[in-house]
DNA sequence: CAGATACTTGAATAATCATTCAAGAATAAG
DNA sequence: CTTATTCTTGAATGATTATTCAAGTATCTG
Protein backbone atom coordinates (compact mmCIF):
# COMPACT_ATOMS: atom_id res chain seq x y z
CA UNK A 1 0.00 0.00 0.00
CA UNK A 2 3.05 2.49 0.04
CA UNK A 3 6.51 2.56 -0.34
CA UNK A 4 9.66 2.34 1.77
CA UNK A 5 12.08 4.86 2.25
CA UNK A 6 14.82 4.25 0.98
CA UNK A 7 17.08 4.88 3.47
CA UNK A 8 18.48 3.73 7.16
CA UNK A 9 16.99 5.51 9.54
CA UNK A 10 19.91 4.94 11.76
CA UNK A 11 22.88 5.08 9.31
CA UNK A 12 21.60 8.65 7.97
CA UNK A 13 21.96 9.90 11.99
CA UNK A 14 24.89 8.48 11.84
CA UNK A 15 26.17 10.38 9.03
CA UNK A 16 24.63 13.44 10.19
CA UNK A 17 26.33 13.29 13.23
CA UNK A 18 29.34 13.38 11.95
CA UNK A 19 28.54 16.62 10.48
CA UNK A 20 27.18 18.60 13.33
CA UNK A 21 30.08 17.15 15.43
CA UNK A 22 32.78 18.55 12.71
CA UNK A 23 31.14 21.78 12.26
CA UNK A 24 28.68 22.56 15.29
CA UNK A 25 24.86 22.98 15.19
CA UNK A 26 24.96 26.48 13.87
CA UNK A 27 27.54 26.41 11.45
CA UNK A 28 25.91 23.36 9.78
CA UNK A 29 23.50 24.10 7.16
CA UNK A 30 21.07 21.72 5.66
CA UNK A 31 23.38 21.86 2.46
CA UNK A 32 25.75 19.93 4.27
CA UNK A 33 23.53 17.73 5.72
CA UNK A 34 22.28 16.89 2.14
CA UNK A 35 25.90 16.17 1.11
CA UNK A 36 26.55 14.21 4.17
CA UNK A 37 23.20 11.94 3.86
CA UNK A 38 22.70 11.70 0.08
CA UNK A 39 18.90 12.69 1.25
CA UNK A 40 17.12 15.68 -0.20
CA UNK A 41 15.91 18.65 1.86
CA UNK A 42 11.99 16.83 1.24
CA UNK A 43 13.06 13.28 2.82
CA UNK A 44 15.14 14.98 5.73
CA UNK A 45 11.72 17.15 6.75
CA UNK A 46 10.21 14.21 5.99
CA UNK A 47 11.77 12.41 8.23
CA UNK A 48 12.78 14.97 10.83
CA UNK A 49 10.76 17.43 10.66
CA UNK A 50 13.58 20.45 10.93
CA UNK A 51 17.18 21.03 11.20
CA UNK A 52 16.53 21.44 15.28
CA UNK A 53 14.71 17.77 15.43
CA UNK A 54 17.30 16.02 13.59
CA UNK A 55 19.11 17.56 15.99
CA UNK A 56 17.44 16.33 19.32
CA UNK A 57 17.54 12.90 17.89
CA UNK A 58 21.48 13.09 17.01
CA UNK A 59 21.92 14.10 19.93
CA UNK A 60 19.79 11.76 22.07
CA UNK A 61 21.77 9.15 20.14
CA UNK A 62 25.07 10.07 21.14
CA UNK A 63 23.83 10.12 24.59
CA UNK A 64 22.25 6.93 25.27
CA UNK A 65 25.63 5.49 23.24
CA UNK A 66 27.87 7.65 26.33
CA UNK A 67 24.90 6.03 29.18
CA UNK A 68 25.31 2.28 27.89
CA UNK A 69 28.91 2.36 27.93
CA UNK A 70 28.65 3.63 31.45
CA UNK A 71 26.12 0.71 31.98
CA UNK A 72 28.41 -2.01 30.53
CA UNK A 73 31.15 -0.52 32.63
CA UNK A 74 29.48 -0.60 35.66
CA UNK A 75 28.32 -4.08 35.38
CA UNK A 76 31.30 -5.74 34.50
CA UNK A 77 33.28 -7.80 37.33
CA UNK A 78 36.27 -6.16 38.46
CA UNK A 79 36.36 -3.47 41.02
CA UNK A 80 34.32 -0.89 40.66
CA UNK A 81 37.45 2.12 41.30
CA UNK A 82 39.35 0.23 38.29
CA UNK A 83 36.44 0.84 35.74
CA UNK A 84 36.31 4.52 37.34
CA UNK A 85 39.80 4.74 36.44
CA UNK A 86 39.31 3.36 32.99
CA UNK A 87 36.55 5.64 32.09
CA UNK A 88 38.97 8.81 32.94
CA UNK A 89 42.07 6.98 30.90
CA UNK A 90 39.58 6.14 28.55
CA UNK A 91 38.37 10.09 28.48
CA UNK A 92 41.91 10.93 28.29
CA UNK A 93 42.87 8.76 25.21
CA UNK A 94 39.88 10.19 23.49
CA UNK A 95 40.87 13.66 23.93
CA UNK A 96 44.50 12.73 22.62
CA UNK A 97 43.09 10.86 19.45
CA UNK A 98 41.11 14.00 18.88
CA UNK A 99 42.94 15.53 16.13
CA UNK A 100 39.82 17.04 14.61
CA UNK A 101 39.34 18.67 18.00
CA UNK A 102 36.10 17.86 17.81
CA UNK A 103 35.38 17.62 21.26
CA UNK A 104 31.93 15.90 22.63
CA UNK A 105 29.13 16.80 20.63
CA UNK A 106 26.84 16.79 24.41
CA UNK A 107 29.06 19.39 25.63
CA UNK A 108 29.39 21.58 22.58
CA UNK A 109 25.52 21.79 22.32
CA UNK A 110 25.28 22.49 26.30
CA UNK A 111 27.75 25.56 25.43
CA UNK A 112 26.17 26.15 22.10
CA UNK A 113 22.60 25.83 22.24
CA UNK A 114 21.18 25.38 25.76
CA UNK A 115 20.98 28.61 26.72
CA UNK A 116 18.61 29.61 23.60
CA UNK A 117 16.96 26.22 23.38
CA UNK A 118 14.74 24.80 26.20
CA UNK A 119 13.95 21.39 24.04
CA UNK A 120 17.80 20.70 23.67
CA UNK A 121 18.72 22.19 27.40
CA UNK A 122 15.67 19.62 29.02
CA UNK A 123 17.11 16.79 26.54
CA UNK A 124 21.06 17.22 28.33
CA UNK A 125 19.86 17.73 31.64
CA UNK A 126 17.88 14.68 32.41
CA UNK A 127 20.94 12.85 30.66
CA UNK A 128 23.04 14.63 32.95
CA UNK A 129 20.82 13.55 35.80
CA UNK A 130 21.03 9.66 34.46
CA UNK A 131 24.63 9.83 33.90
CA UNK A 132 25.09 11.29 37.94
CA UNK A 133 22.83 8.50 38.65
CA UNK A 134 24.83 5.78 37.50
CA UNK A 135 28.63 7.14 38.29
CA UNK A 136 26.93 7.41 41.79
CA UNK A 137 26.32 3.78 41.77
CA UNK A 138 29.53 2.97 40.51
CA UNK A 139 31.10 4.94 43.34
CA UNK A 140 29.05 3.21 46.01
CA UNK A 141 29.99 -0.01 44.50
CA UNK A 142 33.15 0.82 45.00
CA UNK A 143 32.37 2.18 48.66
CA UNK A 144 31.35 -1.63 49.33
CA UNK A 145 34.32 -2.95 47.73
CA UNK A 146 36.77 -1.14 50.49
CA UNK A 147 38.38 1.03 47.89
CA UNK A 148 36.68 4.75 48.76
CA UNK A 149 35.77 5.95 51.99
CA UNK A 150 32.26 5.91 53.36
CA UNK A 151 33.28 8.84 54.97
CA UNK A 152 32.40 11.46 51.77
CA UNK A 153 28.66 10.99 50.01
CA UNK A 154 28.69 9.50 46.59
CA UNK A 155 26.72 11.61 45.11
CA UNK A 156 29.33 14.51 46.16
CA UNK A 157 31.96 12.11 45.02
CA UNK A 158 29.80 11.83 41.80
CA UNK A 159 29.59 15.34 40.79
CA UNK A 160 33.66 15.76 41.46
CA UNK A 161 34.21 12.63 39.35
CA UNK A 162 32.07 14.36 36.53
CA UNK A 163 33.56 17.40 36.84
CA UNK A 164 37.03 16.04 36.07
CA UNK A 165 35.36 14.34 33.19
CA UNK A 166 33.80 17.82 31.44
CA UNK A 167 36.77 19.42 32.15
CA UNK A 168 39.09 17.05 30.46
CA UNK A 169 36.37 17.47 27.67
CA UNK A 170 37.21 21.23 27.99
CA UNK A 171 40.46 20.97 27.75
CA UNK A 172 41.22 18.80 24.74
CA UNK A 173 39.97 21.45 22.40
CA UNK A 174 43.21 22.83 23.27
CA UNK A 175 45.18 20.00 22.25
CA UNK A 176 47.02 18.92 25.78
CA UNK A 177 49.86 16.58 25.78
CA UNK A 178 49.65 12.87 27.20
CA UNK A 179 51.29 13.94 30.36
CA UNK A 180 49.27 16.09 31.46
CA UNK A 181 45.82 14.53 31.19
CA UNK A 182 47.64 11.28 32.84
CA UNK A 183 48.81 13.82 35.84
CA UNK A 184 44.66 14.62 36.13
CA UNK A 185 43.71 11.22 36.01
CA UNK A 186 46.11 10.32 38.61
CA UNK A 187 44.72 13.20 40.58
CA UNK A 188 41.67 12.46 40.55
CA UNK A 189 41.44 8.86 41.35
CA UNK A 190 44.27 9.60 44.46
CA UNK A 191 41.70 12.25 45.79
CA UNK A 192 38.64 9.37 45.14
CA UNK A 193 40.79 6.62 47.02
CA UNK A 194 41.97 9.06 49.97
CA UNK A 195 40.61 8.45 53.51
CA UNK A 196 40.50 11.78 55.22
CA UNK B 1 43.67 68.01 11.59
CA UNK B 2 40.58 65.61 12.05
CA UNK B 3 37.80 64.77 13.88
CA UNK B 4 37.59 62.53 17.10
CA UNK B 5 35.63 59.34 17.20
CA UNK B 6 32.90 60.05 19.34
CA UNK B 7 32.34 56.68 21.35
CA UNK B 8 34.97 55.55 23.69
CA UNK B 9 36.51 52.14 22.63
CA UNK B 10 36.56 50.39 25.87
CA UNK B 11 32.98 51.01 26.64
CA UNK B 12 31.91 49.77 23.17
CA UNK B 13 33.88 46.67 23.71
CA UNK B 14 32.12 46.67 26.85
CA UNK B 15 28.79 46.63 25.01
CA UNK B 16 29.87 44.14 22.88
CA UNK B 17 30.61 41.77 25.20
CA UNK B 18 27.50 41.63 26.59
CA UNK B 19 26.05 40.64 23.53
CA UNK B 20 28.67 37.95 22.31
CA UNK B 21 28.24 36.58 26.05
CA UNK B 22 24.45 36.44 25.96
CA UNK B 23 24.07 35.20 23.05
CA UNK B 24 27.55 33.51 21.23
CA UNK B 25 29.45 34.57 18.44
CA UNK B 26 27.66 33.01 15.87
CA UNK B 27 23.83 33.82 17.14
CA UNK B 28 25.11 37.45 17.47
CA UNK B 29 24.56 39.74 14.25
CA UNK B 30 26.17 42.62 13.21
CA UNK B 31 22.52 44.05 13.74
CA UNK B 32 22.41 43.00 17.14
CA UNK B 33 26.13 45.06 17.81
CA UNK B 34 24.51 48.09 16.61
CA UNK B 35 21.78 48.24 18.44
CA UNK B 36 24.10 47.58 21.54
CA UNK B 37 26.64 49.78 20.84
CA UNK B 38 25.00 52.52 19.27
CA UNK B 39 27.37 52.86 16.28
CA UNK B 40 26.25 52.15 12.85
CA UNK B 41 28.27 49.79 10.35
CA UNK B 42 30.35 51.71 9.09
CA UNK B 43 31.86 53.10 12.57
CA UNK B 44 32.04 49.45 13.83
CA UNK B 45 34.19 48.17 10.36
CA UNK B 46 36.52 51.23 10.46
CA UNK B 47 37.28 50.61 14.02
CA UNK B 48 37.57 46.60 14.23
CA UNK B 49 37.59 45.76 10.46
CA UNK B 50 34.71 42.90 10.77
CA UNK B 51 32.86 40.81 12.90
CA UNK B 52 35.66 38.48 14.15
CA UNK B 53 37.97 41.49 14.67
CA UNK B 54 35.89 42.66 17.21
CA UNK B 55 35.31 39.74 18.78
CA UNK B 56 38.84 39.32 18.86
CA UNK B 57 39.39 41.93 20.93
CA UNK B 58 36.21 41.83 23.38
CA UNK B 59 37.75 38.29 23.93
CA UNK B 60 40.99 39.34 24.36
CA UNK B 61 40.06 42.08 26.86
CA UNK B 62 37.72 39.58 28.59
CA UNK B 63 40.73 37.36 29.43
CA UNK B 64 43.31 40.01 30.38
CA UNK B 65 40.55 41.20 33.07
CA UNK B 66 40.52 37.28 34.39
CA UNK B 67 44.61 36.76 34.23
CA UNK B 68 44.54 40.56 35.79
CA UNK B 69 42.00 38.96 38.98
CA UNK B 70 44.36 35.94 39.28
CA UNK B 71 47.63 38.00 39.31
CA UNK B 72 46.06 40.22 41.92
CA UNK B 73 45.03 37.03 43.87
CA UNK B 74 48.28 35.50 43.82
CA UNK B 75 49.70 38.73 45.23
CA UNK B 76 47.79 38.67 48.56
CA UNK B 77 49.14 38.32 51.83
CA UNK B 78 47.01 35.83 52.94
CA UNK B 79 48.16 32.01 52.58
CA UNK B 80 48.25 30.83 49.07
CA UNK B 81 46.27 27.60 49.85
CA UNK B 82 43.78 30.42 50.66
CA UNK B 83 44.03 32.25 47.89
CA UNK B 84 43.31 29.05 45.92
CA UNK B 85 40.19 28.22 47.75
CA UNK B 86 38.52 31.71 47.38
CA UNK B 87 39.20 31.40 43.91
CA UNK B 88 37.17 28.17 43.60
CA UNK B 89 34.63 29.27 46.01
CA UNK B 90 34.33 32.86 44.02
CA UNK B 91 33.95 30.53 40.64
CA UNK B 92 31.14 28.40 42.24
CA UNK B 93 29.07 31.42 43.37
CA UNK B 94 29.96 32.98 40.08
CA UNK B 95 28.00 29.80 38.76
CA UNK B 96 25.70 30.22 41.08
CA UNK B 97 25.06 33.70 39.96
CA UNK B 98 24.82 32.84 36.30
CA UNK B 99 20.71 33.17 36.01
CA UNK B 100 20.90 33.77 32.40
CA UNK B 101 23.19 30.99 31.96
CA UNK B 102 25.64 32.71 30.19
CA UNK B 103 28.62 30.67 31.12
CA UNK B 104 32.37 31.73 30.68
CA UNK B 105 32.98 33.82 27.42
CA UNK B 106 36.32 32.09 26.62
CA UNK B 107 35.54 28.81 27.03
CA UNK B 108 32.07 29.42 24.84
CA UNK B 109 34.61 30.63 22.27
CA UNK B 110 36.75 27.53 22.82
CA UNK B 111 34.08 25.33 22.12
CA UNK B 112 32.10 26.97 19.48
CA UNK B 113 34.86 28.52 17.26
CA UNK B 114 38.48 27.14 18.00
CA UNK B 115 38.30 24.26 15.60
CA UNK B 116 37.46 27.01 12.66
CA UNK B 117 38.94 30.04 13.35
CA UNK B 118 42.61 29.50 13.71
CA UNK B 119 43.93 33.05 15.17
CA UNK B 120 40.75 32.73 18.44
CA UNK B 121 42.19 29.22 19.14
CA UNK B 122 45.89 30.74 19.04
CA UNK B 123 44.39 33.47 21.58
CA UNK B 124 42.82 31.15 23.62
CA UNK B 125 45.63 28.63 23.46
CA UNK B 126 48.26 31.53 24.71
CA UNK B 127 46.24 32.74 27.56
CA UNK B 128 45.31 29.28 28.58
CA UNK B 129 49.42 29.02 29.21
CA UNK B 130 49.53 32.10 30.88
CA UNK B 131 46.46 31.14 33.59
CA UNK B 132 48.14 27.60 33.42
CA UNK B 133 51.65 29.48 34.52
CA UNK B 134 50.38 31.92 37.42
CA UNK B 135 48.69 28.69 38.75
CA UNK B 136 51.28 26.97 39.10
CA UNK B 137 53.08 29.54 40.74
CA UNK B 138 50.59 30.23 43.50
CA UNK B 139 50.58 26.24 43.96
CA UNK B 140 54.48 26.28 44.54
CA UNK B 141 53.79 29.32 47.05
CA UNK B 142 51.65 26.87 48.77
CA UNK B 143 53.88 24.48 48.68
CA UNK B 144 56.68 26.75 50.19
CA UNK B 145 54.29 27.47 52.60
CA UNK B 146 53.65 24.14 53.93
CA UNK B 147 50.28 23.34 52.71
CA UNK B 148 50.92 21.58 49.71
CA UNK B 149 53.21 18.82 49.38
CA UNK B 150 55.94 18.63 47.15
CA UNK B 151 55.48 15.35 46.70
CA UNK B 152 53.60 16.27 42.82
CA UNK B 153 54.87 18.93 40.39
CA UNK B 154 53.28 22.18 40.54
CA UNK B 155 52.32 21.76 37.11
CA UNK B 156 50.44 18.77 37.34
CA UNK B 157 48.79 20.18 40.11
CA UNK B 158 48.07 23.50 37.99
CA UNK B 159 46.59 21.29 35.32
CA UNK B 160 44.13 19.11 37.80
CA UNK B 161 43.24 22.51 39.41
CA UNK B 162 42.49 24.34 36.07
CA UNK B 163 40.64 20.98 35.18
CA UNK B 164 37.98 21.52 37.85
CA UNK B 165 37.43 25.37 37.10
CA UNK B 166 36.69 24.53 33.45
CA UNK B 167 34.59 21.73 34.44
CA UNK B 168 32.55 23.97 36.63
CA UNK B 169 32.25 26.70 33.99
CA UNK B 170 30.49 23.84 32.03
CA UNK B 171 28.46 22.28 35.04
CA UNK B 172 26.96 26.09 35.47
CA UNK B 173 24.99 26.12 32.10
CA UNK B 174 23.21 23.33 34.02
CA UNK B 175 21.65 25.03 37.34
CA UNK B 176 23.75 23.00 39.55
CA UNK B 177 23.30 23.65 43.38
CA UNK B 178 25.18 25.71 46.33
CA UNK B 179 25.78 22.09 47.73
CA UNK B 180 26.81 20.29 44.56
CA UNK B 181 29.40 22.98 43.58
CA UNK B 182 30.25 23.16 47.08
CA UNK B 183 31.22 19.68 47.43
CA UNK B 184 33.17 19.90 44.55
CA UNK B 185 35.60 22.63 45.59
CA UNK B 186 36.08 20.75 49.01
CA UNK B 187 37.19 17.84 47.11
CA UNK B 188 39.67 19.58 45.08
CA UNK B 189 40.86 21.49 48.11
CA UNK B 190 41.17 18.25 50.28
CA UNK B 191 43.03 16.47 46.96
CA UNK B 192 45.52 19.54 47.04
CA UNK B 193 46.18 19.59 50.63
CA UNK B 194 46.26 15.96 50.73
CA UNK B 195 49.82 13.95 51.15
CA UNK B 196 50.84 10.64 49.46
C1' DC C 1 -2.19 -4.96 -14.13
C1' DA C 2 -4.59 -1.02 -11.47
C1' DG C 3 -4.80 2.01 -7.94
C1' DA C 4 -3.42 3.96 -3.83
C1' DT C 5 0.00 5.50 -0.98
C1' DA C 6 4.18 7.24 0.31
C1' DC C 7 8.84 8.49 -0.93
C1' DT C 8 12.07 11.46 -3.64
C1' DT C 9 13.56 15.28 -6.20
C1' DG C 10 15.39 19.89 -6.60
C1' DA C 11 14.13 24.39 -7.80
C1' DA C 12 11.73 28.29 -5.64
C1' DT C 13 10.95 31.28 -1.56
C1' DA C 14 11.54 34.57 1.74
C1' DA C 15 14.35 35.82 5.39
C1' DT C 16 18.68 36.97 7.36
C1' DC C 17 23.39 37.92 7.18
C1' DA C 18 28.18 40.45 7.02
C1' DT C 19 30.02 43.90 4.56
C1' DT C 20 30.52 48.09 1.51
C1' DC C 21 30.31 52.76 0.17
C1' DA C 22 28.84 57.25 -1.25
C1' DA C 23 27.15 61.21 0.81
C1' DG C 24 26.87 64.23 4.67
C1' DA C 25 28.63 66.18 9.17
C1' DA C 26 31.95 67.50 12.48
C1' DT C 27 36.43 68.94 13.94
C1' DA C 28 41.32 70.45 13.99
C1' DA C 29 44.98 73.31 11.98
C1' DG C 30 46.32 77.43 9.63
C1' DC D 1 36.73 81.35 7.76
C1' DT D 2 38.86 77.74 4.82
C1' DT D 3 40.45 73.46 3.98
C1' DA D 4 41.91 68.93 4.87
C1' DT D 5 40.86 65.09 7.37
C1' DT D 6 38.25 61.84 9.66
C1' DC D 7 34.03 60.26 11.48
C1' DT D 8 29.12 58.95 10.85
C1' DT D 9 25.13 57.48 8.55
C1' DG D 10 22.11 54.01 6.63
C1' DA D 11 20.59 52.11 2.46
C1' DA D 12 22.28 48.79 -0.98
C1' DT D 13 24.61 44.41 -2.14
C1' DG D 14 25.25 39.75 -2.81
C1' DA D 15 25.71 35.63 -0.45
C1' DT D 16 23.73 32.17 2.41
C1' DT D 17 20.05 30.32 5.02
C1' DA D 18 16.06 26.93 6.50
C1' DT D 19 12.06 25.48 4.67
C1' DT D 20 8.31 24.42 1.22
C1' DC D 21 5.99 22.16 -2.45
C1' DA D 22 4.55 20.55 -6.91
C1' DA D 23 5.88 17.11 -9.91
C1' DG D 24 7.74 12.68 -10.68
C1' DT D 25 8.81 7.88 -9.12
C1' DA D 26 8.73 3.59 -6.78
C1' DT D 27 6.38 0.05 -4.17
C1' DC D 28 2.69 -2.51 -1.98
C1' DT D 29 -2.07 -4.47 -1.97
C1' DG D 30 -5.59 -6.71 -4.22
Amino acid sequence: MSRAPGYDRIEVLGRATEVFWDRGYGRTSMADIVAATGLQPGSLYAAFGSKKGMFLEVLDQYNDRFLLRLERLSKEPRPALDAIESLLLTTAEEALDDTDQRGCLAINALLEMSGHEPDIAEHLLSHHAEVESVVASLIEKAQDEGDISRSRESHTLSAFLLNNLWGMRVVCRQRPDRDTLHAIVNSVVMALRADP
